[in-house]
DNA sequence: GGATATTGTGGGAGCGCTCCCAAAGTGATG
DNA sequence: CATCACTTTGGGAGCGCTCCCACAATATCC
């Protein structure tokens, strides 16, 4: 303990570093909570009590506390909290890294901002975690436990993902985005794949095209066959006939939607409107046009889905559908912190003193941890 | 709010939320080094020791520990073990807000990836910082400093930047990417940006353009500088004229890209060449000569800088300069772990008692610390 | 006026680990 | 057979905080 007052009884306040000059002064000491304690003539419970903004506390000592606190430049040691409180004050967005393609997208800067907006109003910490291989992911939900972290944001959720129950197994709080089917057991924030992608196809049928085809996602990711359901709904709401060579597998890549958009024009070469589950397959698919001397929009009418930055870019500029990506990112560090207890939704109110029975939920929206945000479709030259 | 400790003690869904769960498995029961200690029939010390791969351990006891480790499924807590070993094993790479458009570049995947990969090898977290305000930006280092990592990571450094001296202020090792002048003194990986843009300049010279024109990035960067450099260089060795109406001042956006290109078209009607200083302001600046007419590349040749997805997906496709982007990112991780010592063992943590003659500056005179890797042009359609 | 609430406050007891020192064990040496 | 050098091991002493219990110091009541 001697040894630790030294550096600070040597030389004045530890943290006038500014005063001395950039890069001159005091050795970088970091004040304790102990010393702000002593500086405050008050105890180390009191101090806490403080900092942790409690109300049991004078007003006088209060404000003691806090120009101790400001005269010594007092930051709370976050390891040592996380340790003694046993929680981490830190969450964990986890990447699987076949996903990493992802991250040039918009889609991705949109969840991360909005994540990380939200987390840093609740004073918490985002860890990145990319998992590189299949071992990783499999230890991950261990080392997540080693009480590092509180809980885990998890993108881009395949259907025969083992991850989200390893973490449900291991009790790791945890927020999916998107879900691996209808029936999600676990927290997730997905956006209306449905609606958003009928949405589309009804545009383009309101447009006046006659033979509507898509190209869908990966089946096994339930976004996608969700934008083919929405699809397809749309052209029964139409009163089209359902022909299903007009729907050509693809996989969210470029080539996909290229070779996608060739089986079309090969099956079925009268199509005047194509629906493109993805941005990107669409950029594949309108090279396939192209080469083929179609023009877009005025032969075959493109559609796509995500609104990411390569629809602005093509040529005509891509229609596409919108998530509500920021506030999809939002969404999820809130409920991942209402599942913490680390954020109550209407903390602003008067504290419920005598709550009344549990409050119905609205069917449908059900619980509070599973949110269905809406899309938008956005016009532009290729539709 | 009492929230938390509601959380815990009341049964919610955080961690005691009951050994009989829903999921009704084992309770989620952490063991300690202590407990992994007591089944092995050892002290906690040797237990420390086997975990961290000492040397001094006998064979017999090391293989009990594992036994014992392996049983139990232990995993040491890290809180812990930072709190103890006053290192949190933890780098935070930091993004100030303006620049998260950069998001959605392919740039900041490929920095996140090699940052990452690098970073798991060494068995470190990554902290993933935005900083939101100017506010947050001026408090970063201090809340760095509260000893919840162990160094920084920091992108898209512009010349009027202060959070880097901030931080050596501290005393927080830092890394930049990229850097604010020729003199940076901070540790930084930087790529060759004069040599990429005279290489692109280079290029359209050999191809025969006669009258080649350049749109540069905002003057506060350094890295936009040495790109106008680059190319002023690449024209003074083909010994063309220097000409400073062939430099439209643009600021990486790809509506400064567009108004860049408007301007040379009215200054220098005759150019034949524009290299563009980034792939975003190429994209604007080839909208402005389709507005005008000219065909790319015949009427005039394009190059753009950066590889970024925009120019894989214009039309025609971009020729432009490629950084090493994923190299880059492991390499700042290298230069930063190096800088921790997390190569060397023994770093001694708060006040090494009497240490020789260390540099005043840790980032003082750097070989190992400025780094600058080469850049490599990409050949595509427009020129 | 004495008993009982109420509000503030200090500080002990950890959280799970690392660091380090002294003790125990081992073998070579004179 | 005592001595010394080395290896291996156990465990005390924290790291800086939160939690909580006891103990003031008032305030409230019959």
């Amino acid at each position: 303990m001697a040894a630790v007052r030294d550096g600070q009884a040597g030389g004045g306040p530890p943290t006038l570093s500014g005063g001395t000059g950039p890069l001159g002064g005091a050795p970088p000491h970091r004040p304790t909570l102990e010393q702000v304690a002593r500086r405050a003539g008050v105890g180390r419970g009191t101090v806490s009590r403080v900092i942790n903004g409690s109300p049991r506390v004078s007003e006088r000592t209060r404000a003691a506390v806090e120009a101790a606190v400001d005269e010594l430049g007092y930051v709370p040691n976050r390891v040592a909290r996380a340790l003694a409180a046993g929680s981490a004050d830190a969450i964990a967005l986890v990447i699987p890294e076949p996903e990493t393609r992802f991250f040039a997208e918009p889609y991705f800067s949109g969840i991360l901002h909005g994540v990380s907006s939200e987390l840093a109003r609740a004073d918490m910490q985002l860890l990145l975690t990319l998992l590189h291989s299949q071992k990783e992911q499999d230890r991950f939900a261990q080392y997540a436990a080693a009480h590092r972290i509180d809980g885990v944001l998890l993108v881009s959720v395949h259907a025969d993902d083992t991850l989200p129950d390893l973490l449900a197994e291991a009790r790791i709080p945890a927020v999916l985005n998107g879900r691996r089917s209808a029936a999600e057991p676990l927290p997730y924030v997905d956006c209306d794949n449905v609606g958003g992608a009928r949405a589309a196809v009804a545009h383009l049928i309101a447009r006046g095209c006659e033979t509507v085809a898509t190209i869908t996602g990966p089946p096994d990711m339930y976004a996608a066959r969700c934008r083919a359901d929405g699809y397809r709904e749309a052209i029964r709401d139409a009163g089209h006939p359902e022909d299903e060579l007009l729907v050509a597998p693809g996989d969210f890549t470029e080539e996909s939607g290229h070779s996608g958009m060739r089986r079309l024009l090969a099956d079925r070469p009268g199509i005047d409107a194509v629906f493109c589950a993805s941005d990107v397959m669409a950029a594949g698919a309108r090279i396939a046009l192209r080469e083929a001397g179609r023009r877009v929009p005025d032969d075959v009418a493109l559609v796509g889905f995500d609104d990411s930055a390569v629809a602005r870019h093509m040529d005509p500029p891509l229609t596409t559908v919108r998530q509500p990506i920021d506030e999809m990112g939002r969404e999820m560090a809130r409920v991942l912190l209402e599942l913490l207890g680390k954020w109550t939704p209407g903390a602003a109110y008067p504290a419920p003193p005598a709550q009344p029975a549990p409050s119905p939920r609205p069917p449908g929206a059900g619980d509070r941890t599973h949110r269905v945000l809406p899309t938008e479709l956005i016009r532009r030259g290729s539709s």
